[in-house]
DNA sequence: TCGCTAGTAAACAATT
DNA sequence: TAATTGTTTACTAGCG
C-alpha cells in the first residue's frame, strides 16, 4: 500500500505534490517527543470550539458522535435501523438508560439488533476507531492499550473477534499519518510504549472531506473560530456537532465515510491551510 | 481492468 | 523469558 492512507484519487488530483509536503510534515512533527502536556492542550486542539467554552470537552470529541450521529442513525430510516450500526452498540452499552431515544429502541426488535450488533463489524475503519478513542480521552492521547480498551468498550464486536484486530490497530497507528506518537512523561513509570494522539495538522481537513463526500450538512453545525487559528493559540474542537449521518451514508462497507474522513486529513500542508479549511467550512453555507 | 484504500496477517525488533 | 509495543511488508477485497 502506498504511503497515503485514505487519500482518494480526486483528492490527490486536487492537491498535487501533497505527498511530498506531507512527508516533510511527518518528519517535522511526527514520531517526535511531543510533550504530553503539549499534546493534550494546544497542538491537538486545532479544531474550533463552536461554543467557545471549555465545558464542552466531551461534546467536542466523542459526544458529538454519540449525541448527533446516534440520533441520526436511530432515526434515520430503515437503513439505519437495520444496518447493525456500532452506534447501536454504543447505545446498548451506555445509552440504555439515558433517555427516551434509546428506550424507544429497547423493544425486542431492538434487543435483537443489539445482539446482532455485537456480532457485526463496526462500519468504521480502524483509523476512525482510533481517532474516536483518542478524541474522547481527556488528554487527547492514549496508549495503545487504552485504545484497545476503548474499542472493546464501545464495539463489543471486537471482544469476540480474533486478536488480529489489535495488530490492525497498531498497524494503523504506525502507518496512518493522522496519528502521532508521543513519548510518555519522563517518569515513565507506568506502562510501556508511547501515547498516541491525533495530528492537529490533519484533523481540520477531514471535516471538509466529510462534507464533500458523505456529510454535506456537517458544516451547518460548525461555527467559525473566534479568531484565526495559529500554532500558538489554536482553536479548539472544531467538530461536527450535529453533522447528519444518514442511513444511506453506509450503503456498504466501502462506503463508510472513513475513507473520506481521512482523505481530507492529508490535504493540508500547513497549519494555516488547515485553519483556512476549517474556517471556510464553517462559513461556506452562511 | 486499473488504481486506490482498508483490512489482515506475518515477521521482526525494541521495550518492559 | 514472555508479553507488549511499534514498524514494516505483503497480500486481498471492495469500490469507483
Amino acid at each position: 500500500m502506498g504511503p497515503i492512507i485514505g487519500m482518494s484519487p480526486d483528492k490527490k488530483a486536487e492537491f498535487p505534490g501533497m505527498q511530498e509536503q506531507r512527508t516533510g510534515l511527518r518528519g517535522a512533527c511526527g514520531a517526535g517527543t511531543l510533550p504530553e502536556a503539549e499534546c493534550a492542550s494546544s497542538p491537538l486542539a486545532t479544531s474550533v470550539d463552536c461554543r467557545g467554552g471549555s465545558e464542552d470537552e466531551e461534546l467536542t470529541n466523542l459526544n458529538w458522535l454519540h449525541e448527533n450521529l446516534l440520533q441520526n442513525f436511530t432515526l434515520g430510516g430503515p437503513e439505519a435501523l437495520t444496518s447493525a450500526s456500532p452506534l447501536l452498540d454504543i447505545e446498548g452499552d451506555h445509552g440504555a438508560s439515558q433517555g427516551p431515544s434509546s428506550s424507544s429502541h429497547s423493544s425486542a426488535h431492538g434487543k435483537g439488533r443489539e445482539r446482532d450488533s455485537l456480532k457485526s463489524k463496526p462500519p468504521f475503519s480502524f483509523s476512525l476507531l482510533i481517532y474516536m478513542a483518542i478524541e474522547q480521552s481527556p488528554r487527547k492521547s492514549l496508549p495503545v492499550k487504552e485504545i484497545y480498551g476503548w474499542i472493546l468498550e464501545h464495539f463489543p464486536y471486537f471482544s469476540n473477534a480474533p486478536t488480529g484486530w489489535k495488530n490492525s490497530v497498531r498497524h494503523n497507528l504506525s502507518l496512518n499519518k493522522c496519528f502521532r506518537k508521543v513519548e510518555r512523561s519522563l517518569g515513565k513509570a507506568n506502562g510501556k510504549g508511547s501515547l498516541w494522539c491525533v495530528d492537529p495538522e490533519y484533523r481540520p481537513n477531514l471535516i471538509q472531506a466529510l462534507r464533500k463526500q458523505h456529510f454535506p450538512t456537517a458544516d451547518a453545525f460548525c461555527t467559525p473560530p473566534a479568531s484565526p487559528p495559529s500554532a500558538s493559540s489554536p482553536p479548539r474542537h472544531l467538530f461536527l456537532q450535529g453533522c447528519s449521518f444518514k442511513g444511506t451514508d453506509y450503503p456498504s462497507r466501502r462506503a463508510v465515510p472513513t475513507g473520506a474522513f481521512f482523505s481530507g486529513v492529508f490535504r493540508s500542508t500547513s497549519a494555516q491551510d488547515a485553519a483556512d479549511v476549517s474556517f471556510n467550512l464553517c462559513h461556506i453555507k452562511h
